[in-house]
DNA sequence: CATCAATGGAACGTTTTCAGTCCATTGAAC
DNA sequence: GTTCAATGGACTGAAAACGTTCCATTGATG
């Protein structure tokens, strides 16, 4: 961007961790939350969200601009919004895909998800059963792989992040779950863009229960390990389309 | 916050992954933004910023929010400006320390900011040793580590931040270097806020020259291992005082 | 059927932020 | 010592975002 006349103004890559003050105007990043926790499964299928006023506190952003952004949400049918009490903004049941294809020339931007996704999903998972749960935790995490396993195919991808991240949030840091939330809605990115259907749920469902019982047995070695493999499915599909599509460029 | 009358307006502990879209004004968010790029290394002591036209561009932030937090943080004496050609910002040399101390209730942030480093650290670290290295990332890193070396007391923190983020961006995941970012950046937050001395610093080069050698070697196994023996030091600094406070404590 | 509380909808004046323009200062180069 | 280009400094009008207030709608409750 920003390119006048042959002047590349570019960014020294040096500055890149700096990362911006403001990615864009408050409308725009507001959007981008709301999807992001709509994708990741923050804001389950069918569920409503907070009442405009609590969400647009949350979110640090006016009334206004949340409402705009709701909106907009609803036109792309996000969002389907009711008014009165007992009202409000609903996550549909089976949101509208993107259709924009994943390109080699995106090569490191999967690569860096996959190997962020690797260093912080099996060490989350790790951590976790090596924690002591609370009761409370405990049937959170299995209400949270009871859903994914109840969820039809248009509802799976973000109960299956809201399970991994559930697992994250089991850590003693919020760091590492707000990082396992990251790659999470990185991959879902990533996913979305791939134009095979899903597979394998069956097998990842068999995953899922084998984690969860390493992590409330207290078994942190075999967390690991299970994660690691269960994410090796989805690393696979995504190299793979790359490597097809790799292929299929002419340059 | 936002408890009025006994009548919490606490935000729902189930939405705080979701994270604010806009965290204060721009002017407060360019603040922190160059605050924390000053003690993270990306901008050194003694250098000079990039010119207030490019910097806004950077930060996403328009000419004049820039120059009002370049202005605050001047009037902090983090920042020295000069007019003219050959002129700009300049990072102080010795900047100001914060007095804020760390008390026992910061306990859970405490654990947060060692869990998530543990983490991703001595990741970044076995994953930069298992990259090919091209000659100009060899020299950075070297660059790097003899500039923590040269450092002076008041210059080291940044310095050894700097080099801890240039290990990981040997990495292919950008995002893991942006964790490993944000982990220094916590980190150095937390130690502002003890009034233990540096101390080890000797140590810390020997160790620092181990790990360089390691990624450099191609060893990632040692890489990891002596990162996280790097660490240690700092964790136990830490946990210590938190321990010390504990105990000092009447409540 | 009437009430009512919680919610979305809409308008308004204020403050913040922006983009653009021009000025002032400085030190290197010649 | 003159020139000049890169930089910080300052101003202005427009646009964005905010905070507040009041209105409209709804369905549970009685």
């Amino acid at each position: 961007m920003a390119t006048i006349d042959g002047t590349p103004t570019e960014i020294d890559p040096k500055y890149r961790l700096l990362g911006m003050a403001r990615k864009g105007n408050a409308f725009e990043e507001t959007v981008e939350q709301l999807l992001r926790g709509i994708k990741i499964g923050i804001f389950a299928p069918g569920e409503r969200l907070p009442a405009e006023r609590e969400l647009a506190e949350a979110l640090g952003v006016s009334r206004a601009t949340l409402r705009d952004a709701l909106a907009e949400l609803q036109k792309a049918q996000y969002l389907t919004i009711q008014r009165g009490r007992y009202g409000g903004a609903f996550v549909t049941d089976t949101p509208p895909a993107r259709s924009e294809i994943l390109g080699w020339q995106d090569h490191e931007l999967v690569e860096d998800v996959l190997a962020f996704r690797s260093v912080v999903e099996p060490a989350a998972a790790a951590m976790a059963a090596d924690s002591s749960l609370t009761a409370a935790q405990r049937t959170s995490l299995l209400d949270a792989l009871n859903a994914v396993s109840n969820a039809t195919p248009g509802q799976y991808r973000p109960l299956d992040a809201r399970l991994h991240i559930c697992i994250a949030e089991l850590t003693p840091s919020r760091r590492l779950a707000a990082a396992v939330a990251e790659a999470r809605a990185a991959t879902s990115d990533l996913l979305d863009r791939i134009p095979f259907l899903e597979r394998n749920i069956e097998h990842s469902e068999e995953q899922h229960r084998a984690i969860v019982d390493a992590i409330l047995g207290g078994n942190p070695a075999s967390a690991r390990t299970l994660m690691e493999e269960h994410l090796a499915g989805t690393t696979a599909l995504l190299r793979g389309f790359l490597a097809g599509e790799r292929q299929t460029h002419n340059d």
